[in-house]
DNA sequence: CGTTGTGTTGACGTGTTTCAAACTACGTGG
DNA sequence: CCACGTAGTTTGAAACACGTCAACACAACG
């Protein structure tokens, strides 16, 4: 949920990408693998990258199923990833931006076990994975850094399970919000406004709750004047209030021991 | 949640533990580090492992803040994670058994970032990571073998997000008393009895409900004959039946882009 | 310019929480 | 070993937050 991300660099989306190599990559600064290498061993990782595959928008970069071979790291663009339960219906358990690393919950299974889609048109760069374990046994840093992007996702899906498990709607959509306007503002766009990639069906799905639930609460955020809606355009108004409100004292903890 | 955990020995629980090196270990059979690994290298693994530090019911293993230094294998016992908000509520993430590796997402932060308890009086091997990762280096069934212990743990949160975000009590519940059932059964246990080690209020926290809703599933679940409790020894009566309450239809999902 | 997907809002229903009271198991110390 | 206090559990009644169903509005797209 609080993520350590570098607010440094507010230039690195408008420029052009010279080269794709990583290390001419702006976001190696970001989550991505590269960060803390050394120029030599940069030209070891950008030969094994398999550089800038196009995803549409609605297109699937793997699906439950798939065999697993590589992970993705996402250049630009946005994708949703979602289960799908025997009975058909989808469960969304992440969005991801620029930087962020897809396929990790592959590992274990030799095959994918959710759907990657891309909700705007994308740029990828493929990593096969066993390059990779190849590379990391070579380059400490890389291996490092590897485990350290694991060890993110599992804080990070943690930190998701106590949304779910203890948060109301308002709390719920106003931590969702301030976590999308936090990362939009690690990677150099407004904090404080951007475009939503996702219905709010998608929404919903991924915080537990219904997309109507979802319109009323920003309808009720947008009288407060927490925050502007139109469309998928999103103004938040007031972070403060927004994060006061992700703070508010429930009940649904386990009693008993609480030691100091 | 439908982890593929070996279901073949029977054995592993009521025998001495003769030594407590890796290579002696009745657990290498299951999800602990040394799986596949040949006996050479269990000793290099052996020689950087603390054995058999004793962790009394009550007892932290670490706790929030602390210096990550290493991860820990449980021998046997029981354990409980959980995060700590800011208005001091706890919020259980996670039970553990014999044979799980506890700490697995301090690696990102340098410190733990949630407690762990032991629910009854437990032995824990100390795995120093920065030892672990060197060796990761050298060996390569262990290099891949961790990799996949943490992408289980990504993939095992994303089925409980998927579970608190979709499931009702009663669902959420069957699917908890199941995966207790398979772990225990995993182990040499029997899947269809054992002790609850946790309160009803962890459970309650652990799949976001409160500890009366708990306490009036299991009532009805015995009403209807799927299981018998008392205290906290539970009998499953009726595997299926449970298995097929999860199974229920419901429509906390994304709508649209069902392609097949 | 219609079609389809998406979003908004209202009225109503219900599953879970809240609050409260009583009961049971457990551990400690006398 | 019993008495006591504490922690945990059960059950009921009432409140409420969110889900459900339905109607309509709007936008995007071919």
């Amino acid at each position: 949920m609080q993520q350590k991300v570098h607010q440094l660099f507010a230039d690195i989306i408008d420029v052009h990408y010279p080269k794709s190599a990583c290390s001419a990559c702006d976001l190696r600064d970001l989550w991505c693998l590269p960060i803390g290498l050394k120029s030599e061993e940069f030209h070891q990782l950008d030969n094994i990258i398999n550089r800038r595959k196009r995803i549409k928008r609605g297109e699937h970069l793997y699906r439950v199923g798939d065999v697993f071979r590589s992970l993705y790291a996402l250049r630009t663009g946005f994708f949703k990833t979602l289960f799908i339960s025997e009975n058909g219906q989808e469960h969304v358990t992440g969005f991801h931006m620029t930087g962020e690393l897809l396929g990790l919950d592959a590992i274990c299974n030799d095959n994918h076990s959710c759907n990657a889609i891309a909700l705007e048109d994308s740029e990828i760069c493929e990593i096969p994975f066993s390059a990779l374990e190849n590379l990391c046994r070579e380059i400490p840093a890389l291996q490092k850094q590897f485990h350290k992007i694991m060890s993110r996702e599992i804080s990070r899906d943690q930190g998701l399970m106590v949304l779910l498990s203890s948060m109301n709607a308002d709390e719920r959509l106003a931590a969702f919000l301030l976590n999308l306007s936090q990362r939009f503002g690690a990677r150099g766009y407004s904090p404080h406004q951007f475009q939503l990639r996702m219905t709010r069906g998608e929404i919903g799905s991924y915080l537990g709750l219904k997309l109507e639930t979802i319109s009323r609460t920003l309808s009720k955020f947008q009288e407060d004047g927490l925050i502007s809606v139109q469309n998928k355009h999103l103004v938040l108004n007031d972070l403060a209030r927004l994060k006061r409100i992700t703070e508010r004292t429930h009940t649904n903890a386990a009693p008993g021991s609480a030691q100091t």
